[in-house]
DNA sequence: TTAATAAATGTTCACGTGTGCATTAATTTT
DNA sequence: AAAATTAATGCACACGTGAACATTTATTAA
């Protein structure tokens, strides 16, 4: 069925060793047979047995990347841009996999036989169990999206807590003083990151930190709707929401409408990501652009280099984050005198 | 370095097929040196190599799961929901690959050894050489979402027709006449089959085909934006719109909005998926939607069962697309009495 | 107890590729 | 032209696993 470098070794004349070393273009062999070689492998229309090939060479051309989880609190367009991403920079000669931690019931099949290199899209703590296996392995890691303590780890992130600081800050210019937080899913890090962003604004700008305005929500629309409800039914509602992610902007953007009242005139509010709905809202949200693709675009590079020279320069790489201002806060100064 | 089953057999003073045979649980060896093998095997943290037993056995454990591409015209939503649909079903035992086919210079690595099978999300004819390679090598293949000529070919669709003309239906039972349409990318095939539905209802209802009306987009919110642009700057302009995807029916309603019009008061709208941020648009989206997640869960349990029992009965599989109402459309009947 | 049978384990080879070393062919040097 | 050197190719083995066949050990039948 398959054709093998033997068959071609016989049609040339040859040992299966000049097929090989002609096929990986070795110094050792003429021109001339290379080039019959080759055409004789055209023809039969050739291709190498990976698995062979990967067993003698103890390399896999595989990286893996893999997500906290693929269903629920991973939001669509976050699979698919860490994806796209990572994608864009893995050229055709690896192969990709792609799969959740949390589908895993043990790591055995994590090896380092089977990954040339790993890629963590990380959203919580609880993959620090993965993370110790593949250190462990001795297989290449980067791990994106999420501070990890370890020194060795090549380690790629936002600094959400600026981002956050950013848009709480543009609340306050606009004359805002009753500011409220939507927050993400709760033991996800990055939720505790932008709510330590909210409250070091607050501190900072000496305003109260108060308990009823910092709502739970796990990163989906519904759960944005319903923290919204919660704070609109507050006796002392606030005129400003920064909500932890987009979806959940969204979530209480409907919210607001959904009690009559209207997001840019009557109430302000501002996500974290800046996936591509954003801009197409009504009206318009103003959120903080979380740069995922490059993340993993870097994060892919990175691991491509340590595969390669095992760079060994372990800071932190922080991509910074974008307030894109639209048209969803208002502006309280102007709309008071 | 990696624990080989010869270790084991050192350890366990037996020959190292012994090892082999009590780690697959063979019926042939006895119980006693079993459970003492399993037990070394798992004092070593021994795992097996992949690579050698896929070269043995001829089976690579892997599926592949290939779109027409991962970037550009391709939706966030739509490659994540394919994803998880796939991820679901498939085990822990198989690897998940995920690939572009326009990533591709050639397909010479897509073999029959590096695939046990192929699942393609096709989107396009432009990917029917692969599919003619597919076939060639002889790998079990699952075509998703496009119909395929082939017989011998699985084929898991949703009857997009079917639901554009019901779609179209809703528009002329709330009093619409003058109906529009926008297009999705040119030469993908979807696009056609929800223009194709478009005008069959409209030939069925003896309503007129205005060139005017069909406008050409590209399944991206930009593109819904434009093309609703264009269409309010006709001097007749429609009072309802069909978008062939939620995504620029969004761009959409951002037009509607920019012109000072109100969908669902003025101004009618139905997509065409029911993404997630369907239901939180304002007002809510109208749409038809197309179950691609269960499009990818029964493609794979198909997948599957072609991969043991090579199964013939290549029906084409048709999930139906599911009308949602929701506030999107005005009732003209109602608003002109 | 011995022969016949069944159960358990071992020997050897195959899968397809790449590489160290040995060998042969071609070229240069003297 | 013969010797020394270099270039080109072949031989044999390794990678880790699984399976057909051979062999040994345990069990049952006579």
């Amino acid at each position: 069925m398959g054709v093998t470098i033997k068959d071609i070794a016989k049609l040339a004349n040859v040992s299966h060793t000049t097929v090989s070393r002609a096929l990986n273009n070795s110094p050792l062999i003429k021109e001339n047979t290379k080039r019959k070689i080759i055409e004789i492998a055209n023809q039969l229309n050739y291709s190498p047995d990976v698995h062979a090939r990967s067993l003698v060479l103890q390399k896999s051309y595989t990286i893996g990347l893999f997500l906290t989880r693929l269903s629920n609190g991973t939001s669509s367009s976050f699979l698919a841009e860490t994806i796209k991403g990572v994608n864009s920079v893995i050229d055709e000669n690896y192969n990709l996999y792609v799969r959740g931690i949390q589908d895993f019931q043990d790591f055995s099949a994590i090896t380092r036989k089977r990954f040339d290199g790993i890629i963590l899209m990380s959203q919580s703590d609880i993959d620090n169990a993965f993370i110790y296996h593949v250190l462990e392995k001795e297989i290449p890691l980067v791990v994106l999206n999420r501070q990890v303590e370890e020194r060795s780890i090549v380690n790629v992130l936002s600094n959400d807590q600026e981002g956050v600081y950013e848009a709480i800050n543009l609340f306050i210019e606009n004359g805002h003083r009753n500011i409220a937080l939507i927050e993400g899913t709760s033991h996800f890090r990055s939720s505790q990151e932008r709510k330590e962003g909210y409250i070091k604004a607050l501190i900072d700008f000496k305003l109260p930190i108060l308990q009823e305005y910092m709502v739970k929500g796990n990163y989906d629309m519904e759960s944005g709707y319903k923290a919204m409800k919660k704070l609109l039914a507050l006796e002392n509602p606030p005129t400003a929401v920064f909500c932890s992610n987009d979806d959940m902007a969204i979530g209480a953007m409907k919210a607001v409408n959904d009690a009559g009242l209207f997001v840019g005139a009557d109430f302000s509010i501002i996500g974290f990501d800046d996936i591509g709905f954003s801009e197409y809202t009504s009206p318009a949200l103003t959120t903080v652009k979380r740069p995922i693709e490059k993340i993993s675009m870097v994060g892919a590079q990175k691991l491509l280099q340590l595969m390669d020279d095992v760079i060994e320069e372990n800071e932190p790489i922080y991509l910074t984050t974008n307030l894109v201002k639209r048209q969803s806060v208002v502006d309280l100064n102007k709309k008071n005198s």
